[in-house]
DNA sequence: TATATCTTTGCACACGTTTGTATTTTGCTA
DNA sequence: TAGCAAAATACAAACGTGTGCAAAGATATA
């Protein structure tokens, strides 16, 4: 294990000042091109490899993003990563993506870390958890740029990327309604996040539009799991209120949904509707075919990573009240 | 945008060195306990945070570990960078993800942004691409604690973990081969990879053990994705030696195989046997239900986290030539 | 009261890099 | 060849922390 070499190490090999060796491996034009040639090749031949600490501590530059989500295994989650890392690693940054589990606490804990780090910008979806954004708010105040993209803090000044959520989920259960389904219920999230609040409102908009009572026995917020689809298909199949479709928002619940209807020899579309929130691997293997609400992940990313970007060059201001809103897409098969 | 207040900002204003308020954030008992407690107030009514880059240029710490992995949003390694970001998170680590999309290149830059950064230790899955492996002996030059996980490079001197790749595809072809089938393929990764190298490896003797030629049409290796999947499929079933059982290396691989086989009306497991490595979220959901190989994701995880650990805290060498294999299980189901 | 011991604080330097300014060297012109 | 501008290099300070060592102050012992 070698000690690293250093700028000034280069220095003084060559006998020169280290900054014109900091100067040459910038390339600076006031340094001598036969010196300069002279650093390079030193500086390759040994394997010189800069210290990013120095280089921020003084507060020239730096090009570490944090990437704070609630969970990495989640194919939403995992899709929207991968896609900005890619898109970061394009234009020089690093990613480091952090999880929260869900967790207030740890998603304090690592906006602190964030901080301490001197991380360039920070790219957000909020815990379920999370009702406090004094957090984020820290953020602000150490002029961190941030963007929060699916799950937001709406007290926060900070760029928004949504999901068109109320709207789509209006859509799907009008679908449903114009297909001849009565009793519609709705397996979703905790409303203290945006994305299942907008959810809930699309629903209940498209219930009152058609002159559909809503009752609040087939409204389920849970944690997802494919265990508590099937405990809360149980629950509902077994209630006064048997509904006739169902709108999961999520994948995991849709699966033990399917799983439980399967076992009571339920038939889907005829006896039962379902339309989901996610997707599957391959969405085709499953029989029958499931109505699904697919979220534009890479559209997410790109115009997250692209308001990061001009958030960090200062293109634009934190205060600006940028709201994007993508579309997502109901992809129509035969569960209902 | 207050200026973020440092070490020096507090002596300044509690009239004493900032040497002194340095110690007292760390709760050295040198420092009286009256002042320490007046610093600690100041620290936490003005927010102050640590500033690592200075931090780190000491070479005092560095609590970052680096992660690479081919893909993020494959379930196999979502799965590791969950359960790893978890296991740091608890012991005071950060974790940042890498991908390196099975670019050596990638790889390559990726290794240097490490090195620059000085993180702590690295943990690794290399790339598909990967055939020189410079890259990592530099990161032992410069001191970084390594460990590779599941896709490793035999000739770097790091502990790796591995899973039985060799002896469970053995298991798997030889419970083939018991069941009747004769004509077994198999569609698999790069053999440039010790992962496929195995696989193929316990595959071939299996075969030969209990008498059957392998012959070269019946060993596909190719990219993973449903696509692929679907092409390979069709190549087989159409040639001279169409298969009566598939051992696929790739849950991807085996969607597009299942898609096929059922839009040629092929009846599983009568005409054709499958096992697949990897598996979906629910793979009851599938009819019918396929037969799988499921790795220890968590199991990996933890004895790689482990071996990390105790390279960066010194209490094993990088030259101890550690290897760790864990125990791939086959999941019976209704495909074979 | 003088001396020894312990507690508390201050001082100065180091980590590796960047950058504004001063200084030296080079090349050119008169 | 003196003089001067331009080019190249050296110097020094700064970023924020941590730490060995010295110094000062407080307390105890003889």
């Amino acid at each position: 294990m070698n000690k690293r070499i250093t700028i000034k190490d280069i220095a003084k090999e060559l006998n020169v000042h280290h900054s014109t060796v900091s100067r040459a491996l910038r390339n600076d034009p006031r340094v001598n091109v036969s010196t300069r040639d002279q650093v390079l090749a030193y500086a390759r031949e040994h394997e010189y490899q800069t210290n990013m600490n120095a280089v921020q501590l003084r507060g020239t530059s730096n090009n570490a993003i944090a990437l704070i989500v609630p969970n990495i295994n989640h194919t939403f989650f995992s899709d929207i990563i991968s896609q900005l890392t890619n898109l970061a690693y394009g234009k020089g940054y690093v990613i480091s993506v952090f999880q929260t589990n869900e967790k207030y606490q740890q998603e304090k804990e690592i906006i602190n870390t964030i901080i301490q780090h001197n991380f360039a910008g920070v790219i957000v979806s909020i815990a379920k958890d999370t009702i406090n954004s004094d957090h984020f708010a820290l953020l602000g105040k150490f002029g961190i740029p941030l963007v929060f993209f699916d799950r937001v803090c709406s007290d926060i000044a900070a760029p928004k990327v949504l999901v068109n959520n109320c709207e789509i989920t209006l859509q799907a259960t009008e679908y449903l309604i114009a297909k001849g389904y009565k009793r519609i219920a709705h397996v979703t999230g905790t409303p203290n996040i945006n994305v299942f609040a907008d959810r809930q409102k699309g629903y209940c908009d498209a219930l009152g539009k058609n002159g559909l009572a809503y009752s609040n026995p087939l409204i389920i917020e849970d944690d997802f799991s494919i265990e508590k689809g099937k405990e809360v298909f149980s629950m509902l199949w077994n209630s006064a209120e048997q509904p006739d479709a169902i709108i999961s928002s999520s994948i995991h619940f849709t699966m033990g949904i399917l799983l439980q209807a399967r076992s009571f020899g339920i038939q889907i579309p005829q006896q039962l509707g379902i339309i989901t929130f996610g997707t599957l691997l391959s969405s085709e293997i499953i029989q029958p075919q499931i109505t699904s609400i697919e979220q534009p992940e890479s559209e997410i990313a790109k115009i997250t990573f692209e308001l990061l970007e001009k958030l960090i060059n200062q293109e634009i201001s934190l205060h600006e009240k940028i709201e994007r809103t993508v579309k997502a897409e109901i992809i129509f098969k035969e569960s209902c």
